[in-house]
DNA sequence: CACAATCTGAAACAATATTTTCAGAACGCG
DNA sequence: CGCGTTCTGAAAATATTGTTTCAGATTGTG
């Protein structure tokens, strides 16, 4: 999955060597007096804006520096790699490692733990999920939605099915605190179309559903819509059918190394709307949240000490 | 010399019309919607380590994103591109912009989207939680609880508070599939005593219990802890104080740029045990999840197909 | 459940890219 | 200035990549 080469090494008499840990650009450099003239003027050129001018074809590298396709053979292989690809596969490899970011250098996640261990290998899967839900998302609709839910002329209405119901109940828990008129509408229940004779217009309904979309899930969308709610849908990246009646979808990757679907990404995002809220609302929140402190201190209901 | 070209904008019919100052990555994630199943398979792999896949052979980037070669073709020619060469001329033109700016050094979650969009900052913050949570698991701890909750002679019982109730829902909903004698018992509820009645020595108690450590909870576990159960907890960095009564410990970083705590690493590690005890267990667990598979087909609760 | 429309990848084909060969040019040196 | 050595690029040979075709698979629909 990550591109990880070495740059050339050779011991082969009459090739150059160098370190494993020399850049090709050092490694250009250093053997720049043991070129002839062509080769010069290939490795100026290949230095001049490295190392993008190196990742075209041989043709067009030998173009740019305007030698023949042969010479520039002849240097990569002086260099040490057995030809023109390879040595593009190491530029690839050393720019790749420049702009990759810190988390994707890390190896393991459990220090000490075998790669293979599933701590690993499912960390590893739940990061690729989130950064592959991340670059899915549009912000502009992400702030839409928080706009939306930090309306309080709208009432809210949070939906969950048979697993995604923990995850709705989650947002039901916070939303509740943040704002009035949020109710949590389980669809599997059969008293959920009671709850529906309230919802107006312009109401926010938000709709859990990921794969084994439920039907009477669906159901509940469809008469959400005709009564001009605003649906907000967050799904799996298979899309449930909702997603043709809702405002604002999000899908979210959830495949992991399990016979089971991860809930991270979807909750990540989740959390992240009540954060964004949260700034919106702030002024209304503060209130409500200072009340429920002094609720909760005189119910004893937490210890208030260690 | 500089290679500076503009992304595709056609005009042709059929294909994806886009301003010319959008990136490669945002018009792959617009055209998102119009693509096939093999197209977004596609498209994911290119935007999972975006642009560097970008950057090998038609062949490579197929592999890649494991689909064919014919399809990478048709994707690019969507875009816009008249064929793979053009697309990855573009590529490497946007490359060399994004290197040859000092600013855009640095990697977002949430491209196109400024660093300071509460998107990245709390994704950014969730995967330190997650990166340091995992650095201070004991892995054969964390065996040792697998092995305990896949131990069918013991019975289990998961225990939530007001918060971390969703957590604790969502547990039990998995571990209730993969094996039996599984009891969900809310702490807040004044029914738990009855539940406690039932516990024997050796029954395993897994609680949640993070910040605003909830009194219920804890006697809840004094009392468990008498009864001779191993207790497994999941708490936050500055440890409830049922750590001591606990068999095993794990800790969880959960501050994020919120007024509120993240449940991202907690759910990390619990799903993580899902899948290892789903390991252990699969013998026993095969029949379990055929049989409700069998159930949703028969009460057509959900749609079979799409 | 059959039919049409669409999607997909194996395989043939076409176009490039890469390497090799080789003849002439350039250089050093007596 | 002649001779051997090294260097260089045109062109041929080879390898690889990119494109197109087409039949089977899949999906949606009456």
């Amino acid at each position: 999955m990550v591109h990880t080469e070495t740059c050339g090494m050779r011991l082969k008499k009459g090739r150059i060597v160098t370190s494993s840990t020399d850049s090709i650009a050092e490694i250009l450099r250093e053997s720049f007096e043991k070129f002839t003239r062509a080769e010069r003027q290939l490795a100026d050129s290949l230095l001049a804006n490295y190392p993008m001018s190196g990742l075209g074809s041989i043709t067009a590298v030998a173009q740019e520096a305007d030698v023949s396709t042969p010479t520039v053979v002849r240097m990569v292989q002086k260099l040490g790699f057995k030809g023109f690809p390879e040595f593009q596969r190491a530029l690839r490899g050393e720019l790749q490692a420049r702009i990759s970011d810190p988390i994707a250098k890390r190896e393991t996640w459990a220090e000490g733990a075998p790669d293979a261990h599933i701590l690993n290998r499912f960390t590893e899967s739940v990061i690729g999920n989130i950064s592959q839900t991340l670059a899915h998302i549009e912000t502009a609709s992400f702030d839409a939605t928080c706009d939306l839910l930090a309306d309080m002329e709208r009432s809210v209405y949070v939906v969950g099915g048979r697993i995604t119901r923990a995850l709705a109940d989650y947002f039901f828990l916070h939303m509740q605190v943040l704002r009035p008129d949020v109710t949590h509408i389980q669809s599997i229940s059969n008293a959920w179309p009671h709850y529906l004779l309230e919802v107006k217009k312009g109401d926010v309904v938000v709709i859990f559903d990921v794969r084994r979309y439920e039907n009477s899930t669906l159901k509940l969308a469809e008469m959400a819509a005709e009564k001009g709610a605003e649906i907000v849908l967050f799904t799996d990246q298979w899309q449930s059918p909702i997603a043709k009646l809702a405002t604002h979808t999000f899908s979210c990757r959830i495949v992991v190394p399990s016979a089971w679907d991860s809930s991270i990404a979807p909750m990540l995002l989740l959390e992240t709307v009540v954060a964004a809220v949260q700034e919106r609302t702030w002024e209304t929140t503060r209130p409500r949240m200072e009340a429920l402190e002094d609720m909760f201190d005189r119910t004893r209901f937490f210890r208030k000490f260690t």
